[in-house]
DNA sequence: GAAAGAAACTTTATGCCTGCAGGAATCGAC
DNA sequence: GTCGATTCCTGCAGGCATAAAGTTTCTTTC
């Protein structure tokens, strides 16, 4: 499986498996980064971030399901931590009255508040850790990532 | 404040946000493929099978510390997955001869056949994902994502 | 309108991951 | 030597993730 033509000067591995390996490098570090940032700073997680950050943009709130397809979690990992939110005031739910199953969450008042200074350090964060990557080689990565993200469905 | 969510094509948000969200959406997904492939096909997991390629490219084992740096995980971590490797035969580790602080892992015999067809399986899943995604771009793609990596770290 | 089926959500079991506390071994400065 | 600091690893608590099973609530079919 591994052939190794001898005068490449490929370092290791198929070129497949080297984009995989990259880009999985590329964003634990980040997320590394960003996660510790998020406990020190706000005593938070960015878990918890996502769904606040997900919310902010529905003002008319999200069911459940919603939530978890848009973040790309299970179900049930949702229900937890909407749980944690609420208990800190920052989301409120009730029940859908067109469709009793569904819980709809939104953004308290205050949480609105709260994940307004948690954005603007989360993007602080990020504005930091690309800082030394060229604008125009975010433009080509963006491209290709989207190209990727499509192409990968 | 603005991320995408995944399935809308909302366009806003500044380039290094959209290009952080991206990143980490790929990966994401890329990763749960995998992740289920592991488990229903080898009942095993991706940090096992990482554990694994570590070792499988050192010869001559390495140390718990080694192991955990160059997986970018932390050493707790790193005890609890090696024993479990350890109680299904697939790695030994004995005392560092020239420093009784450090155990020296590496794989078994036995580990090293197991490793081989995971290692063949994974490789097909990743390159099953890519596969719509061209070669040329993924050339330019593991170029931009190297230079990510240097810039960020 | 009642039973069968599907859907939304929660619960449970299991596993990874981090940070931190703690024990053992090593190293360094006397 | 020996005391103190450092290094390497393990143990543990807490949080996030999944899959699978269980509840409640629609929806469909007759």
């Amino acid at each position: 499986m591994e052939k190794t033509i001898p005068g490449s000067t490929a370092p290791s591995g198929t070129l497949d498996l080297r984009v995989w390996v990259r880009l999985l490098d590329c964003a634990k570090i980040i997320e590394k980064r960003l996660r510790r940032n998020f406990e020190d700073q706000f005593s938070t997680t960015l878990p918890r971030f996502d769904i606040l950050a997900t919310l902010d943009r529905a003002p008319d709130g999200l069911r459940m399901g919603e939530l978890s397809r848009a973040l790309l979690v299970s179900n049930g990992n949702v229900t937890a931590i909407v749980r944690q939110l609420q208990e800190q005031g920052l989301v409120s739910s009730y029940t859908d009255p067109e469709d009793a199953r569904s819980a709809i969450v939104s953004l308290t008042p205050n949480g609105r508040v709260q994940f307004a200074a948690l954005a603007e350090a989360h993007h602080g964060w990020v504005r930091e850790a690309l800082a030394d990557f060229p604008e125009d080689s975010q433009r080509q990565l963006l491209a290709l990532l989207t190209q990727l993200k499509t192409s990968i469905l």
